[in-house]
DNA sequence: AACAATTTGAAATTGTTTCTCAATTGCCAT
DNA sequence: ATGGCAATTGAGAAACAATTTCAAATTGTT
């Protein structure tokens, strides 16, 4: 198993529940998944684990760096398996698509910005909000 | 009263509560607050405003343009009195600080990226967290 | 198989924000 | 200035995301 390893290696036990967590995150239909979301998807695939649960293995993954937590607007964290680079996002707003993107200058400006004002950059969080061109638009 | 002018000008009636929200928004020593600290300033001063209102008002406040809500770290929503031009936010780790800062190119480049990516941008949130580099590196 | 340590599910709890509703207040036309 | 009506308020209940608690179940190890 390909999951396995992957919790071992993270200093986890195996269990049911962090396996199928494990796999959902994998999934490349569900990039940018709330644990709400998380939680539905393991009720309709019959699988009895517990909100709580999900909670607690999200952070679990989180602490051991297997992914990202994000906070898009609108309350609740959502949250993606941290395999890629660091790289930022857009968000429509009509229709909740996620784009993702990466900027070297927006990068490197931040950087610079951080150093003139005397803080030692440890992360930062970017959210371009707007509406789709082609498709959301008319609405 | 400078406050009832800008109450009636957003279309509010002029009330007490809202006249010392207003107040203690303004106050350049309360700029990024949360909805807690407003309330708890007010219990300070002798007010009998409930928690319920200071929210209400805020978010009033809000959709009338008068004030600009940010989403820290930490789950809690911050305020700041919306009279001053865009600009983003440097925040300390371990002390709060936070440090105001407006960078051309970055801006610029958030435009390309949206534009890039077929979106029509209305706004963004960057903050970039790090630790204050004389005072709270130490620690 | 037995054991200790970790993990789990359910329910209670927390922290933030919103809602409900009866009582009060601000504002406008008399 | 007074009356009337709509808007606003305070208190408490409710909603909501997320965490904690704890007894029971599961894991990795002997
Ligand atoms: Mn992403
Ligand atoms: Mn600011
Ligand atoms: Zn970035
Ligand atoms: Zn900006």
């Amino acid at each position: 198993m390909e999951q396995n390893q992957e919790l071992k290696k993270a200093g986890l036990k195996v269990t049911l529940p962090r396996i199928k967590i494990l796999e959902i995150l994998q999934d490349p239909e569900n990039q940018h998944i709330s644990a709400e979301d998380v939680y539905k998807i393991l009720l309709e695939q019959g699988e009895e684990i517990g909100l709580a649960t999900v909670y607690r293995v999200l952070n679990q993954f989180d602490d051991a760096g297997l992914l990202d937590r994000h906070h898009f607007e609108g309350g609740k964290s959502v949250f993606e398996m941290g395999q890629k680079k660091h790289h930022d996002h857009l968000v429509c707003l009509k229709c909740g698509k996620v784009i993702e993107f990466e900027d070297d200058i927006i990068e490197k400006r931040q950087i610079e910005v951080a150093e003139k004002n005397n803080i030692k950059l440890t992360h930062h969080s970017l959210y371009l909000y707007g509406v789709c061109e082609p498709s959301c638009e008319d609405k």
